[in-house]
DNA sequence: TCGAATCCTTGCATCGTTACAGGCGCGTGA
DNA sequence: TCACGCGCCTGTAACGATGCAAGGATTCGA
């Protein structure tokens, strides 16, 4: 229920303290000049009325609105979940409200319009680029922009971007794969997935490098396409590949999402994981603590992503990050777990 | 990189089309009585000059902002992530945004000033109170509230709520366990869980009233508390459970998160499930389908709760819905999978 | 005692929009 | 011919805060 009584302005501060509008102001903004008992005065006046300075004319007047925004396709996808969640903590703590934005196909507005409104109430953007390919220009806002991206923007626009090792995480994880004596490691996630495109694509990189490195070839029969980096997905791939009767003895799924119907369907299948097949999956979730057998995963900095990105948005905005774009790249971390190494065979 | 030019005002644009600031406005905002010749010039010269009406002047001049507030506790907890994420959806849908604040315990901020200032930038805010423990007075906020919740408000304020039916569902799912012949069920997830407890203690009653209707015992080896709702809390009180040689033949866990938990410390004893022992969970997580095996669990109706909370909240806010408040109830449902019942036994 | 420097306080304009009330021109009925 | 109504458009005042520049009061040194 909202309350009854119109909120005390500052004016009504005012004349109950008796001093002018502009020594509230300077008092609720702890301007210097203003005598002790006068100050005094004012705030008891403030906690007599119970006023609150309004944020939205403050937000007019001083032109921002300490809030970011955060674009993202779903938050059903749990890194996505996981990345907002660490954004929102450490905005917060940075005095800063986050409104998340989720524009993914079912959206019908239209792109430019969101980031065009976005930049009008918040002070700057943060956006994950892959699932917008390029259906907006994100140099001509009116406030800054940090992509958290992995596709190198080569094609892109010019933005500051703090980017996760794709190639290097997937390198990692199908080094670990190989080195542990699996020669036929299916890659799970590959494109057409439309919103994960680019970013399947440097995990694929990763996983091809691995294996020129090694010596090894690799089989097309094992390079999966996905429509959606799910477990429902996971599921279906890996049951048809096993169906199918391809031989496998690894699995480097693009997300752990995925692994988890990855695991599955070999589970279904009476097969052992990581006995009969090797699990690796990509991001390091909170679940992949916590499957049966736990996940080997590669962990991509989340909390280190975020701590950049907000150091470069809110340099941006205060004005002390100036000039050309900048490019941070967080390092990938391999996290070894049961479904990759045996009890026997602890290897790390 | 922000833009150089000053973004262009209504009345650039009254100049440039050789009319009033007014009739921009009126023609911004589709009022009658503007000529179909004046309305095109007026068009035009939006159009010519890039010009976007600043919304927080308007917000400051309408005393409304097609904001929605949304406070939770943690988004890593995959229930509260999809909640977001159907809530941002529809909000979207209906022309709002979402401004999503988290409060934990981690926050250091005044919980009341938290709302308070929510309240000034937004038109409505929708809250899992059940980790504030009535520190905040949500009645006195100038702008109307919605709770998402199910613990019963009798001694809490009296704000319109939408609740799933915690000791109905808890009901549903322990009763499909004894129906199936288990009878020694451990309940996961009793209190101290700070910001679990009066969930908890509906889903606990629940699981009492099941085993009173079917006339078997309960024994207090096997009201598991957690001290909190995640995957590591139910491995750890499952695997001292099975430790203990406490016998046990089903699961409640309380939530999803926790069923993967118990599930991990369940093949890690060399147990099976559901053959050894049945594990039933609650929320109906997305993950909930892929896990080894599928999990059965409590569909809350979550897609359901939040179009009834943003039909209250809405309603509330264009002035549809006046008078005394309400209180939603939104029907729990039983998903049955493999977690609860062999292949060899379908039941269902 | 006077002037100047310092301290404290204040009106007024402004941010960009929408609401109010009124003005002007034209057509219509008496 | 006049009055009236209607359609279209406009000037001005808000919304509630902050920035500017100047004004009054006080203190200090000479």
């Amino acid at each position: 229920m909202p309350g009854q009584r119109r909120p005390a302005t500052m004016r009504d501060v005012a004349q109950f303290a008796g001093v002018s509008v502009r020594t509230v102001s300077n008092v609720v903004n702890d301007q210097p000049y203003v005598r002790d008992e006068t100050r005094r005065a004012v705030k008891d006046a403030i906690a007599a009325l119970g006023y609150r300075p309004n944020l939205i004319a403050r937000n007019l007047r001083r032109g921002s609105t300490n809030t970011l925004a955060l674009v993202l396709p779903r938050l059903t996808q749990p890194y996505f979940a996981e990345l907002a969640d660490d954004l929102l903590t450490a905005a917060r703590d940075r005095g800063y409200a986050v409104l998340i934005d989720p524009t993914d196909e079912s959206d019908t507005r239209s792109v430019q319009d969101v980031f065009a409104q976005l930049a009008m109430i918040t002070d700057g953007i943060l956006v994950d680029p892959t699932h917008l390919a390029g259906r907006v220009d994100l140099t001509s806002l009116p406030v800054p922009v940090v992509a958290l991206t992995s596709h190198s923007g080569r094609h892109g626009e010019p933005v500051d971007r703090v980017a996760m090792d794709d190639a290097g995480g997937a390198r990692l994880a199908t080094a670990h794969l190989l080195e542990s004596g699996r020669t036929q490691i299916a890659a799970v996630g590959l494109p057409p997935a439309a919103v994960t495109g680019p970013t399947g694509r440097l995990r694929l990189a990763g996983y091809l490098e691995a294996h020129r490195e090694a010596g090894i070839d690799v089989s097309p029969r094992r390079l999966l396409a996905a429509n959606g980096w799910d477990p429902s997905e996971g599921y279906r791939v890996m049951s048809e590949t096993l169906d199918a009767g391809i031989p496998v003895d690894g699995v480097f799924a693009f997300n752990d999402y995925m692994a988890m119907g990855v695991i599955h369907a070999i589970s279904a299948h009476g097969l052992r994981v990581p006995e009969d097949i090797a699990v690796v999956g990509f991001d390091d979730i909170g679940f992949s603590q916590h499957t049966s057998p736990p996940l080997t995963t590669v962990s991509p900095g989340r909390r280190r992503i975020v701590e950049a990105a907000l150091d470069m948005l809110l340099g941006r905005i205060d004005g002390t990050r100036t000039g050309a774009t900048e490019v941070a790249v967080v390092e990938a971390e391999l996290v070894l777990r049961g479904s990759s190494v045996t009890k026997a065979d602890p290897e790390a």
